[in-house]
DNA sequence: CCACCTCGTGGAACCGTTTCCATGGAAACG
DNA sequence: CGTTTCCATGGAAACGGTTCCACGAGGTGG
């Protein structure tokens, strides 16, 4: 059962492959007559293009991949949904993989992403930008980083050794400002009369792991939080590890009387063991959420969340996307991020 | 910057393109001479091999498509991550796409995903099975249905008008008994008490909005519950429709004691609406979820839900992609659902 | 009436791979 | 030593489209 090419619909048509070709691109230098033969033949047969060859020839695949670290957490859901839309409004397939919050596996999907001929990437990078997406950085190919970069967000005077091999290539990216959320957020706490406030944070391999970390450290100093390392539980972005983080800061010596979440599935694994371990949150512990999930306004009591807006950071990136293809320069954006207050955050409880 | 090719790496490595191709894909019948200039070549030139021109030669592509009504929905992220996770194992490449609950744009992706010549679809289709998925059923490429199906599930006695047109193409289906879990949920609130429960219906476009619907019809009447056709609010599986159907069964003169959702979105909508109006869940008004999402148990009271599992699901359907394009028969399966009971389910109230 | 331009058309090259087939040399065998 | 077998190799034909180029017919202006 071999497909029905071209050829097959030209020779039903009566017109050479080159005019069928005309004819189904819609190039205007085609006659009335040719038109309708091909489009008849074209039914008949129940042709259907070959985007690989189409591609092959043309230099654009019409395909863009959007590379996040996991479709399962709403926030990146809800990003690939943007792009995934915007880009079909311009014509454009979307090719959606998971770096399930793994180098390797995002390494993998670079390559993927390469070998396919994509015209553009939106990337949710981790790492260093070593290594393969550092070459892939190097290969011309229109990328935007969406949520997170390779650098960090506002000065930076963290870089370990001067040459830090990755600010060399300019890519946009559109990101939400991890540092005011979390500065509200501990202001908030500290306001609420909070000394111990632990942080269940982020990968380091990420900067938006190491942000929301830094701003968390220098928004304690200033509130003179009790800088104890311990509070600081570090975790990887995922519901386990938020599991985790949390058990381990309530079974301190001196637990903290605040936790703060550094993402929504940790943050809901925070909650699971809160729940668990029949503490009452709100009032023997706050807790601060990260994304504004629907579902954190229906637990009781309603989560405070640091909140921004992960459908506009896909449109964003996919209208930066756009220009890049048009040739034009894209822009960068932080979107803002802001606190909202509801139950889950109280006065801080005398330690007992 | 023209991208390099197999004629630069073999020109390089100082052999025929043929030699080259060997080397690349692992022919035993290469040279260890060879095989050092190519990979040598490869290396210095950053040769990076194009995927639409070695799948236009051979007869795969190595990628599947899975198109499903909406990423953002927790279920069917879960069933997507599971069959891109096992897909990535097989060594094959997923495109995720979004059907967004509308035929036009399944169709859309449809032909997308036969012009990018995928070698194997995993749907979970809506509409009649007619229009473009009936063609696309027809072209001989392996298809496996997830969670939903063309026809319904048990018997059938509500075939329209006989000449059903969707049974004719055997496709091989992975599903959950959705009968047994909504009967399970109206047995459970008629032994509660209740009287009148209303459903938040499904499009009745999808298998799984059907079967749902029949089977809270058939357990209704079973039950001996109130058969008030106003008791279904017809919904479509998107959250602002569970908003709005749970709104109407509230303004109802004689609203109902119990509600039901037929799936997860809009029973958030629901419990959206129910608190806002103040109603205290599982005491003035019991509800019932669809899908155990890890936030249902942490709302209070914790809801009750229909469970299943979307990973197995996608697992599983997964498998039966392999099995097709291995030549080997796929076999369906019915996943079980069933009822957990939580807070959410208290004793009818008398109506005032 | 001729030169010119426009327009629809078909032949053929090309995109970057894989793979069939023929070839030549070396090794194995009698 | 001659013949067969084996194996690495290169040339060239696919795969299924698009597009360059040349061509002929018909219309227009001088």
């Amino acid at each position: 059962m071999r497909s029905v090419t071209i050829r097959d619909v030209a020779a039903r048509a009566g017109v050479s492959v080159a005019t069928a070709s005309r004819v189904l691109s819609g190039h205007p230098a085609t006659s009335p007559a040719s038109r309708a033969n091909v489009d008849a033949a074209v039914a008949e047969l129940g042709y259907r293009p070959d985007a690989r060859a189409r591609s092959l020839r043309k230099t654009r695949t019409g395909t863009i991949g959007i590379l996040v670290s996991d479709v399962r957490n709403p926030f990146f859901a809800e990003i690939a949904y943007a792009v995934e839309r915007r880009a079909l409004q311009a014509g454009m397939a979307t090719v959606v993989c998971n770096a399930d919050e793994s180098v390797d596996q995002q390494d993998r999907y670079l390559d993927l992403l390469v070998e396919q001929r994509v015209d553009a990437m939106v990337i949710a990078p981790q790492g260093d930008g070593s290594g393969t997406l550092r070459e892939v950085l190097g290969l011309g190919i229109p990328v935007v980083f969406v949520d997170r970069t390779l650098a960090d967000g506002s000065d930076g005077s963290d870089g370990s050794d001067g040459s830090d091999g990755s600010g060399d290539v300019s890519v946009p990216s559109i990101t939400s400002d991890n540092r005011t959320g979390l500065r509200e957020a501990v202001e908030h706490l500290v306001a609420l009369g909070h000394r111990r406030v632990g942080l269940i944070a982020g990968p380091q391999e990420t900067s938006t792991g190491r942000e929301r970390l830094r701003a968390y450290r220098e928004a304690a100093a200033a509130g003179d939080l009790d800088p104890d390392p311990a509070l600081v539980a570090q975790g990887d972005f995922q519901h386990a590890s938020g599991v985790a983080g949390a058990r381990r800061l309530l079974d301190l010596d001196d637990p903290p009387t605040a936790i703060i979440g550094a993402d929504s599935p940790m943050t809901l694994g925070a909650l699971e063991v809160l729940r668990e371990r029949g503490v009452r949150v709100g009032e023997d512990v706050s807790l601060v959420g990260y994304d504004d999930l629907a579902a954190f306004s229906l637990v009781t009591p309603a989560l405070t969340v640091v909140a921004h807006d992960p459908a506009r950071m896909g449109a964003l990136a996919a209208d930066a996307v756009r220009d890049l293809l048009a040739g034009r320069p894209a822009s960068s954006a932080v979107l803002p991020a802001h606190l909202v207050v509801r139950g889950s955050t109280g006065p801080a409880r005398r330690p007992a």
